[in-house]
DNA sequence: AACTGATGTGTAATCGATTACATGTTTACA
DNA sequence: TGTAAACATGTAATCGATTACACATCAGTT
C-alpha cells in the first residue's frame, strides 16, 4: 500500500506539501502540485482514512441506526439519506437494532468509537437511558420518526394523518370503525395515530367498542390474526370499517377478509398508513397515507449536515403527508 | 474523550496493560485486570476504531456495494449478510452505485483508503476493468449474483431457474410465450434467463417470434410498456403466456393486461422471478422462483468471514431456488 | 537600504491505539 | 540450589495522516 510517505518521497517533497497539495490547504507552487498529482494519478494513491480520522477527528462516515433493515419504509428513508450524502462525499454505516432497545443504545455508543461524524436516528420509542446516552456523546445525532426530548428530531404528522384518515372514513358514512394498533411503546405510531382516531370518533359522537380495537406487531400476519379476532369478538355488532396504523397490517387484515369473503370496501372498508408499493398493486388497491419517506431520508442528511456545519438548526420539523384514495373505501 | 492513557493513568499501570487486558493478549494479573475493568466501566470508555485500524489494518467493517439500494433484493441480501456479520461484530459499510459501472469501480477503491476487512458486491455486470480492480486490491471480495473470472463468486442458478419456469409454461400447454427480459450487460439476468427461456423453446420444437420478445429495465414501469408493445406488435399471433425474468416488470404486465380486460391467467399466464411480497399479494398471486436472497446474503457474510480467517474457499457456489405455483398460471 | 507581507517548503509533534523487546519476579523441577 | 519456563509489566517504536511553528525567498513599499 502507497502511503503519503512514499508519494513525498517520489516526488522529492516533504510530506507535509503532499498533504497540502491533496487538501488544498496552506500554499503549494504550481509546480510541484502538479508533480503531485502526477504521481498520486500514477500511483493510484488514496490517503489512509484511519490515519486521517484519527487525527483530525471526522471521518467521512453518518452512522444510521435503524430498528428494521428489511422494511419499506426503513429503505426509503435510507435510500433519501445516501442521496443527499452521496453528493457530499459521505458514507453510511448501518446498523440495525432488530428493534431491541438495548442495541440502539449500544449503538450509538459504537458508532461513537468509529468517529462517525454524526448519527441519524429512526426511532422506535423513547425512554430515558436513549435521550441520556445522545446527550452524552458529543457528535450530532438526529431523530427520525420520534420526537425526542433536545434532540433535533424530523417527525411525521402522525395524529393529523390519522385524524384525516378518521374523519374520511366518518364522512364516508362509516360509524362503526374498528382499529389495529401498536405497542404505546412507540409513541409515534401506537399513541398518537390511536389518540388521533379516538378523538375524531369522540368529536363526531360516534362511540368505540373495546372490541374493535387490535393491537399487532407491524407484521402482514399480525394484521391477518387481529382481524379474525376483532370479527370474532364482535359478533353482533361488527364494524364497517379498519382503519390499520400500517399497510402492512392493513394488507394482513384485507387477506383475511378476503379469506373470508368479505367484499372491501363495500362490506368492509379498510385504510392503512405508508403508501408502501403492496397498497398500490393489491386488489382492491389501499387507501393510505404516503409519508414521503425518502424526502424525509433526505431532509435528515440535509439538516445532520447543517449541524456539521456548526449551524443552528431548530428542534424540531414536521413533515408532510398526503392522502392517497384508492379503492378500499 | 477518554483513552487508553487516561485509562491507564487511572489504574496506575502502562497504556500495554491496558490494552492486553481489553484484548486478553499477553499477560495480566487477576488482580490488575479487575481494576482496569472496573474504570473502563465506570467511564464507558471505548477504544478509538481509528487508532486501532491505523495499527493492526483491520475495522471490524464489511463494504458493501449495490446497485440500488432500494430493491427488495438488495434489502434481503443485505439483510441476510448483516445478520451473520453482526454476530461476530461486524459492521456495514454501505455504497450504492446507482447502476453506473464507474462507481463501481471508484467504491471498490474508496472502501480500501477506509480500511474495510472485506467488500461483498452485488455485481449487476461483468468488466474487465472491475474485474482489474478487484484483483488490484488485496482485500477479500466476494461476489454475489455474478460469475467473476477469478473472484469468489456466489451465484444464483439463473439458468436452470429460467429453463424451469419455461418448461412449466409449456408443459401447461403454452406454446406461444413472451418474454421481458433486461439488458445483456448483465450476464445473469438478461444472458442466461433470456438463454434458457430460448433453448427450452427449442428443445421442445415451439417457434419464437421476435415480436414477443420485450427487453425492460426491472422496474414495474418497464414491464407495463413492454406488455403493451408486445400485445401491439403481435397482433394476430398474440402469446398466451409471458415469462418475465424480475417480478417487478411481471406486475407491471399484469396492470396493463388488467387494464385491458383480459383474464389472467385464462388469456394470458404470467410468470416472473423474485419471490417479492408483491408477488405473494397481488391478484391473482404471481407463479415466480424464490431466490431465498436472505440466505444468500448469509452465505455470502459466511464465506467472506472465512477468507477473513484465511481459510481458502472456492472460486464458485450455486445457490439453490425454488419454484412457487400461484394462481397467474 | 531596510522592512513587510505573501509565498513556498520543511521539521517535528500529535492523534490513540498495538506490539516487539526488555526486564523483573515467581514457580517448578532436576 | 540453580535454572529454565511462565508470568507480569513497562519502554518506546509504529501505523499514516495533519498541522503548529520555523525558516527562507521574493516582490513591493517607504
Amino acid at each position: 500500500m502507497t502511503t503519503i510517505n512514499d508519494i513525498a518521497q517520489m516526488a522529492k517533497v516533504s510530506r507535509t506539501t503532499v498533504s497540502r497539495a491533496l487538501n488544498n490547504s496552506g500554499y503549494v507552487s504550481e509546480d510541484v502540485r502538479k508533480r503531485i498529482m502526477k504521481i498520486v494519478e500514477e500511483t493510484g494513491y488514496m490517503p489512509s482514512q484511519s490515519a486521517k480520522s484519527l487525527r483530525t477527528k471526522r471521518s467521512g462516515v453518518i452512522g444510521i441506526i435503524l430498528p428494521r433493515l428489511s422494511t419499506e419504509t426503513s429503505t426509503r428513508v435510507v435510500n433519501g439519506i445516501n442521496e443527499e450524502l452521496a453528493k457530499e462525499g459521505f458514507q453510511i454505516l448501518l446498523t440495525d437494532t432488530e428493534l431491541n432497545k438495548q442495541k440502539e443504545i449500544e449503538y450509538i455508543r459504537l458508532l461513537k468509537t468509529r468517529h462517525v461524524d454524526g448519527i441519524i436516528l429512526l426511532a422506535t420509542n423513547v425512554n430515558e437511558e436513549l435521550i441520556k446516552a445522545i446527550h452524552n456523546i458529543d457528535i450530532p445525532v438526529l431523530a427520525i420518526g420520534q420526537e425526542l426530548p433536545g434532540v433535533p428530531s424530523l417527525v411525521y404528522d402522525d395524529y393529523h394523518a390519522a385524524a384525516d384518515l378518521t374523519n374520511m372514513l366518518i364522512h364516508k358514512g362509516h360509524e362503526r370503525i374498528a382499529f389495529i394498533g401498536v405497542t404505546h411503546d412507540d409513541p409515534s405510531v401506537g399513541g398518537l395515530r390511536e389518540q388521533a382516531y379516538r378523538d375524531k370518533m369522540k368529536v363526531n359522537g360516534l362511540e368505540i367498542q373495546e372490541t374493535w380495537i387490535g393491537q399487532g406487531d407491524f407484521s402482514i400476519e399480525s394484521g391477518y390474526e387481529q382481524m379474525k379476532s376483532i370479527l370474532k369478538r364482535s359478533k353482533g355488532q361488527e364494524p364497517t370499517a379498519l382503519f390499520a396504523v400500517t399497510d402492512r397490517m392493513a394488507i394482513g387484515a384485507m387477506e383475511y377478509l378476503k379469506e373470508q369473503g368479505y367484499t372491501i370496501p363495500e362490506e368492509m372498508a379498510v385504510v392503512g398508513i405508508g403508501a408502501s408499493a403492496l397498497s398500490k398493486y393489491i386488489t382492491p388497491s389501499l387507501t393510505t397515507i404516503d409519508y414521503h419517506n425518502k424526502d424525509a431520508g433526505k431532509k435528515a442528511a440535509e439538516l445532520l449536515l447543517r449541524q456539521l456545519k456548526n449551524e443552528k438548526i431548530d428542534k424540531k420539523f414536521e413533515l408532510t403527508y398526503r392522502l392517497i384514495m384508492r379503492n378500499s373505501v
